[in-house]
DNA sequence: GTTAGCACTCGCAGCCTGTGAGTGCTAACC
DNA sequence: GGTTAGCACTCACAGGCTGCGAGTGCTAAC
């Protein structure tokens, strides 16, 4: 018994009927509402095969049947080859980004406001992975008495800066100076190596060694940290509404996950830098997540480095609608932060 | 009718019993798990006058009684009077903040955290709101190629800064130049009145109308932007283990609010700066919170800042535990924020 | 003022039942 | 041989009924 044409357009009848409504789909319901041709009890025996290939399930005996996993990759496969994105009535996205955001940050957090919205279901919003910066600019600041703040300035434009002490005696123009040479130092390594220089230059920059311990202390504490790389996550509380959720367990389950953000940030970077990966229930890997799925899609900064929105919902998800919706913002992002610089 | 000394110590018990299980307390279980030397009659003409006055509610005729928003007030009033914090086992709490956090976003992320774990309730921690800033530094460092960055220091050591686009010409030393003409003529003075003194500026650094032009677009916009007042939310999914939140929907109102962040920080901050506020069902005066009560306390920073914890439960909240647990926290904020810098 | 006793209320869990959606099988049909 | 009508069977689910238990209010006696 082989897939034909025909089982192929039951199946996605079945899948586009549960996706709708979420109730296990009859023989009835597919020769009345879809109109095939055919009769309940034909479209029963090809049920019946389908649920032996494996792309369908039936929760009890006498309710409709739902698709398995398999059926909603095979779904999913057919819809990415064929050209995947339709044209969602994109008008009412084009502008979404207009209101003035400028810090990167600030454009996560409302990408992810956006895409949840716009979906219906949870979004994830990762900044990119800062994949070695190499230091451009090191200057140090005066701040309060006593102390200066260090920025870095990265080849990504990313930034880092942390407060360091420094002896009062220091005054604008000895900081500069010392800024000078660490930046004719430091420039083009990555933090890495800084790390290594720095012996180095302390004997450069005699009688200072207090604040260069400082310095190397950031510097080290900064190389080990993933910090830097944001998250925003939108509509936790949208997926409470689907009736896949309506036990309170399972709900809480659900959003302790999305709370635990180093988790959270690991299972959408599992994308592989692939520009759209589309994770079906147990293929997510991750245990609570075995009925839901995760669509992801990847933007891009002027670096060439890669950042993730991703989208969670159960593995009933509108696909098609999804991959459409990330294509369409991953676009908009990628533009906003590789084009022009993110600013005013 | 009045309340005296034995009334008093019943609905003492009755509130203790029902924060405790969360069910409605009869007559019967006081006189029994409380020993109070009465038969469970008394209690209940004592119950029957409590109700009277207000301070008790009976959901239904043959259920027990639970405490009014108006018990609440008398038992936190009471608990807040008489030296309010017990101390909890805060060996467990004493170093919690040992684990190296250093900027001030990571380490209020990292308390809001805290906090949830430690009451299992959801936990809100807001930033100082930082009031008029002065200006203490301005450095423009060079970025990538034709941008560069500006940092602004101001005297409570908040750092601000945006890439603004520069000429190409201009390198290291000259923007060292502009830096310190910008610090000696803005040192000192707010948002608003640099806002106001760029166009005399203008005048004496000829020639980089362009720049100066955006430097004040980004002075402008910071002025008017209430960003860099972080806030970090914990454990909301802590509050579907209550048997209040067992309703699906009312989950979902009640995560939602926790999404739209702006109300939230909205509400945190409506303590009007008191170190300790307790606001109770309809106290909050947030139609969707009339089953939750907010615990709010401050800490300060250097520069007198205060910012803000806030604890979101139950009305039937363990108030004296949660008190407590705020009391400690912020007080370790405090030391951390004001002490030392909140660096390495 | 306190308490024992009692009748009464009412939510809730458990049980039963009818209903309806759905299935599988068989036999007839084209 | 594929398709369809018919039929018996299954089973979740909603609705109704019932008994239980926790709790109350009232009254009368202590």
């Amino acid at each position: 018994m082989d897939m034909d044409e025909r089982k192929l357009r039951i199946l996605q009848a079945i899948i586009d009927d549960y996706i709708l409504t979420g109730v296990p789909v009859g023989s009835r319901t597919i020769s009345k509402k879809y109109d095939m041709g055919l009769s309940s009890a034909t479209i029963r025996n090809e049920m019946s095969d389908l649920e032996e290939l494996g792309f369908l399930d039936q929760p009890h005996v006498s309710a409709g049947r739902i698709p398995s996993a398999k059926a909603y990759r095979l779904y999913v496969d057919t819809l990415l080859k064929a050209g995947k994105i339709p044209d969602t009535s994109d008008a009412s996205m084009r502008s979404l980004f207009t209101g003035r955001v400028r810090q990167m940050e600030d454009v996560i957090d409302h990408a992810a406001q956006v895409i949840s919205n716009l979906t219906h279901y949870t979004a994830v919003v990762l900044s990119p992975k800062s994949i070695q910066p190499h230091i451009q600019t090191v200057q140090l600041v005066p701040a309060s008495e006593g102390t200066a703040l260090v920025v870095i300035v990265t080849d990504q434009g990313i930034v880092r800066d942390s407060v360091i002490r420094i002896s009062r005696e220091m005054d604008s123009d000895t900081l500069y100076a010392i800024s000078r040479t660490l930046t004719s130092e430091l420039r083009g390594a990555t933090l890495q190596e800084a790390c290594e220089k720095m012996p180095l230059i302390s004997e450069r920059v005699n009688g200072n060694d207090r604040m260069l311990q400082e310095l190397y202390g950031f510097l080290e504490e900064d190389r080990n940290s993933p910090r830097r790389s944001h998250m925003a996550v939108g509509g936790t509380s949208n997926m409470l509404a689907y009736p896949e959720y309506s036990d309170v367990d399972k709900a809480r389950n659900f959003l302790s996950l999305m709370e635990t953000r180093d988790k959270l940030a690991e299972i959408i970077r599992g994308n592989g830098g692939m520009s759209f990966t589309v994770r079906i229930g147990p293929e997510t890997g991750v245990p609570e997540m075995t009925d839901c799925s995760i669509v992801t899609a990847t933007y891009s900064t002027r670096g060439g480095q890669q950042g993730t929105i991703g989208v969670i919902g159960p593995t009933r998800m509108q696909y098609s609608r999804v991959l459409s919706i990330l294509n369409i913002i991953g676009h908009q992002l990628t533009d906003m932060f590789s084009g022009e610089e993110h600013d005013t």
